[in-house]
DNA sequence: AGTTATCACTTTACCACGCAAGTGATACTT
DNA sequence: AAGTATCACTTGCGTGGTAAAGTGATAACT
């Protein structure tokens, strides 16, 4: 526990505000009848339409036979539809769908920089942001190390 | 999505981080036969014990739902013990937790602390913590907006 | 043409988590 | 003493995540 005690703590807090945050998010959607893991998948629909689900998966960071199911609720919901093309499937949002998200959008937003705006200085967030970029890109391309 | 930019790039960066981070954690803690998950609640065992589960679930921003089946599944695995006592449980580790939790802390705390030594300056880190800080309490109080 | 490979997606089985209803022991009230 | 409240924990059900095996359509090899 010697000199890893400063990274270990912030990844701690990181993980507690993320799972919290996530949590208030997921109940202020309620108001939408959206999850964040749904507003989350809406968004990158709405950007990248059309898209194939494998593009998606990896946009949001969840494996295929997650994304397969996901997809799946939200066009039961009516939300969104798949089309067979060649042999992929095309995915794009339904006027439903579309309405949904521009509805959320704006507060969601809003109340996503809350977190941070509430507590912290421009000056801060600026700096985490760049912070947190550094370390999301360096995540994806981390390896573990050997045994 | 005028000015709130910042505050959910940075949001969304934390996000894919997080779940990232918390992925290759996991896979690590594959060769010591653990979760993210267990080995948190384990680390805080070691610390508070004996402690009580609700106790454990506040600590570890999870429902008591959730740490019930969480320390069932420990408990089946002989990791620790729950002793009825009075109307609560008391939680502490068995001699099989302990020695993996031993064996997995230092290049667990190692790893952890790799995602941020290995792209951000010490001068760096220290803000990052001290934001982080300050975040993880705002989100501890933070209360939803009104309809 | 018939096998084999590949690709995009689906399905299954599992773990983790939240919410909300249920349980069982103790304490409080009258 | 009977009834109620409370507290700590458990359980049922749904979402969301992974990993790995399965499916079905297209391409590539001989």
């Amino acid at each position: 526990m010697r000199n890893h005690t400063l990274g270990t703590l912030t990844w701690i807090r990181m993980m507690r505000f993320t799972t919290q945050s996530n949590q208030l998010s997921n109940e202020f959607l309620k108001r939408f009848d959206l999850t964040t893991a749904q507003f989350d998948v809406l968004i990158q629909i709405k950007t990248y339409a059309p898209i194939t689900q494998s593009q998606l998966a990896e946009k949001v960071t969840v494996t295929q036979g997650g994304m397969s199911r996901m997809l799946a609720r939200l066009e039961k919901e009516g939300l969104i539809e798949r089309k067979q093309n060649w042999k992929t499937k095309t995915i794009s949002l339904t006027s439903k769908g579309e309405q949904m998200i521009d509805a959320a959008t704006p507060s969601q937003l809003h109340f996503q920089s809350s977190f941070f705006e509430e507590v912290l200085s421009a000056e801060e967030i600026k700096s985490l942001y760049i912070a947190m970029t550094k370390l999301e890109k360096h995540s994806r391309e981390k390896k573990l190390p050997p045994v």
